[in-house]
DNA sequence: ATCGGTGTTGACCGGTTCGGTTAAAGTCGG
DNA sequence: CCGACTTTAACCGAACCGGTCAACACCGAT
């Protein structure tokens, strides 16, 4: 990729990043033109290929942007100093708003790249996000003590019914249009305590009414 | 649309409406091929013009279909005789377990359909869906008995969890490839187990363990 | 064998879109 | 006015799109 990217204004750069998160978290990598982003991101298709030689070249660079970008702000929430469950839920969920007030597509733009399955880029993909990710490796459900749940709770459960209600309320979130992320955070916050509330043993037992 | 796809085998009908659940579900309209659907079931693209004069038709033909499936079986599980709201989940859980086993992507078609922003289809859709669904007006909330759940609980906020738990779920599933149901069964029983114990009262307080 | 009807397809059409290139226009400091 | 840099319109060949059509395969009746 051409260096001059980088020596564009910060914002010019995110305006075109995002434009590639935009594009290609709605369609598959190869239903996702060029153009398409090139128009998103408000200049011409010629000057995005003198950015990015091809397609797969911008593909893979907002991949590994992403994940830059991810464990960046995560590591400066302390969101890998291991605490109890939900604090470092909180933690993660307020890296994550942070990121997403910048890069509202981010995350599910590096969902469905994972998913991802034209061979043009699949296996790179892999290989990266193995070395991205499984270093840290994410085993948030061992290591918790079931004490500190509401007792005959199934932790692995409560793990994924949490995992998948996010992935639930971004896809439809997304599917309605741009991503409001004042709302977003409001409502994740609504509902992280509302899994404090049903899963922890006792942490709102004293609690009146305080808005 | 042409008399005679209705004098096809069940079989073959169900395998187009398949393949054009399966492409509609993951892309959007306008970058949904008609020769890709007609691959997908196995067919030329010259018979599946034959059959439906063009893509608008098949469209909406397979939204209205998917909306006469979806109360053909939700009727026949009695999910439209008022209940309590778990027994509801799970007759409801049944019916669409049911419909899965046979249109694995009626599900995620239909969401998608529903925010498809396509000006060639988009009013038909909304005008369709305000006939079906908004009679049958599933204010499933209101009219709950809130002495039913653990005292405190947030019955909007349980209500959405649930919705988009089951969302999360079956996006991720259709990213990994063909949706398993007798998977997507397990997991989800599991899940709804999980939410009687977590919601409602004291349902699972003698309860031994029985297989 | 042949005729007609039915189910099915390959080949084709005109238009659009795609990834990518290129030559030239705009821009700006000196 | 120059030269270096940024940005674009116009273009290219290939692929793809929705849709058509003439023809092929099959089959039962003649």
């Amino acid at each position: 990729m051409n260096e001059k990217f980088f020596s564009l204004p910060k914002e010019k750069q995110q305006c075109i990043i995002n434009a590639g998160y935009n594009v290609f978290s709605q369609n598959s990598y190869k239903k996702s033109p060029m153009s398409e982003i090139a128009d998103a991101a408000g200049i011409s298709k010629s000057l995005l290929f003198h950015y990015f030689r091809n397609k797969k070249e911008l593909y893979l660079y907002l991949w590994d942007e992403g994940a830059r970008i991810t464990t960046e702000y995560m590591t400066r929430h302390d969101c890998y100093k291991k605490a109890d469950l939900f604090e470092m839920m909180e933690r993660s969920m307020k890296a994550k708003l942070e990121i997403m007030r910048i890069y509202p597509n981010l995350a599910t733009f590096t969902l469905k790249a994972f998913y991802e399955k034209d061979p043009e880029v699949h296996d790179d993909i892999q290989k990266s996000f193995a070395n991205y990710f499984s270093t840290k490796a994410q085993n948030a459900i061992e290591g918790l003590d079931p004490d500190d749940f509401v007792p005959g709770t199934d932790l692995r459960l409560m793990y994924r019914e949490m995992y998948w209600t996010s992935i639930g309320y971004m896809w439809e979130m997304m599917q309605q249009g741009e991503i409001d992320a004042d709302r977003l955070e409001k409502d994740f916050s609504d509902m992280l305590a509302f899994w404090k509330k049903i899963f922890l043993k006792e942490i709102n037992q004293g609690d009146g009414s305080s808005d």
